[in-house]
DNA sequence: TGTACATCAGTGAACGCGCGTTCACTGATGTAC
DNA sequence: TGTACATCAGTGAACGCGCGTTCACTGATGTAC
């Protein structure tokens, strides 16, 4: 959960109201940074789209970097959350929990905002050690529910060679993100590119060469 | 070539001492993005940087996406020519070339900066559509380059199907450096994943399935 | 149930700062005759 | 070769702005008795 540092004291009880807020407070940051970029995020625009004054941010979130690092715990729970349940639900076969998992991953890229928040991410990881963890520990959630998957559906992999090939895979998915909006080429529709993708994920969980 | 716009006509000339200057300015926003990022990159410290008054600073360029875009344009050009020398040198088998092409890449990927540099850029596209052209070019050259390698090195894929594998390989490429510095996971060691990515390739050169 | 008090939530003005850019100006360099 | 002039390069002060954060303060809500 959102743990905040209060202005006064770190331990200080949260009521129902200043739970809202917080909420309020997170939505426009997140809302703020998908839509202008982490350059262009300010304060004053969060509490503005907040419906809070400037002053009273500080109340919840003292400084500018506790509030992206609350926006971030906050997302990346939720993400981690979400995958786990897709991966859960929909049992079947064990390749059809794989497929579901990529359907839902790719779903997920089709919304500009998830890959321009990602993008954010990734260049902010790169500045802020905090920011640099949370990301890491939420790809180590990600790999790891792709390794399982793997092994599931393919036992003969081995375990090393599963690991190794779900980077491989998540490399590729984050990467495709590019070609998504106009980063990179646009020649080739992404229909095709999917099935391509797909494929390739057959086979790397039987191809045992 | 950087085609600077001059403060009092665009098509004006530029002395020697003026190409060293752009040289310099380019050089020092170039570095100030790598170091701080471009959410910290201000005008003042590139001309700081690069030995210059603030105010002479538009002389060159007189706006700041100005310097970014023509430090972008540097930037990809020389990537894209780099990469044309290395596919088309060191000879030998197609086979051969392609591992080159790949061993390039990789090559550059060590370098946190460069990994940084192109963090910073997605992000950027998203925002700005000159930059978002910028890279689009650049990756379609990379692309076309890569589609030209694995039909070389696989004649017998067929241009569609060896257009969706450089995609999927640019996209694996690209992610992969998210598992450069702390992004994401280090479990695993690079060198073996990287063993595989290569056996991954000579899969997408042969199979035909 | 009413009162007193602690705690939580919210306000408004102000701070100092770095920012991107402008502008009138000076100096240096090239060019024409 | 010397001079006059156009053009290129560089200076320094100033502008208005949005920023992150602080602080003394007020209002609202919960809690103990």
């Amino acid at each position: 959960m959102s743990s905040p540092i209060s202005r006064h004291r770190p331990g200080t009880a949260v009521l129902p109201k200043g739970r809202e807020r917080i909420e309020a407070i997170l939505d426009a940051a997140t809302g703020t940074l998908i839509d202008e970029g982490y350059a262009r995020l300010s304060t004053r625009k969060i509490a503005a789209r907040a419906g809070v004054r400037p002053g009273h941010l500080q109340y919840y979130y003292p400084t500018k970097q506790d509030v992206v690092r609350g926006l971030l715990e906050r997302y990346l729970e939720r993400a981690t959350h979400a995958f786990g349940e897709r991966m859960a639900s929909a049992g079947s076969t064990p390749e059809g929990r794989l497929e579901n998992a990529l359907d839902g991953i790719l779903h997920d890229q089709q919304s500009t905002e998830s890959c321009r928040f990602f993008w954010e991410l990734w260049a902010l990881a790169a500045r802020d050690p905090a920011v640099a963890d949370a990301m890491q520990s939420f790809y180590r959630a990600y790999w790891r529910n792709l390794v399982a998957a793997l092994l599931d559906a393919g036992p003969e992999l081995g375990r090393p060679r599963a690991e190794r090939r779900a980077a491989l895979l998540i490399a590729m998915l984050e990467g495709l993100t590019l070609f998504r909006s106009r980063t990179a080429t646009r020649e080739l529709p992404l229909p095709f590119l999917e099935r391509e993708l797909r494929s390739l994920v057959r086979k790397l969980v039987s191809d045992l060469s």
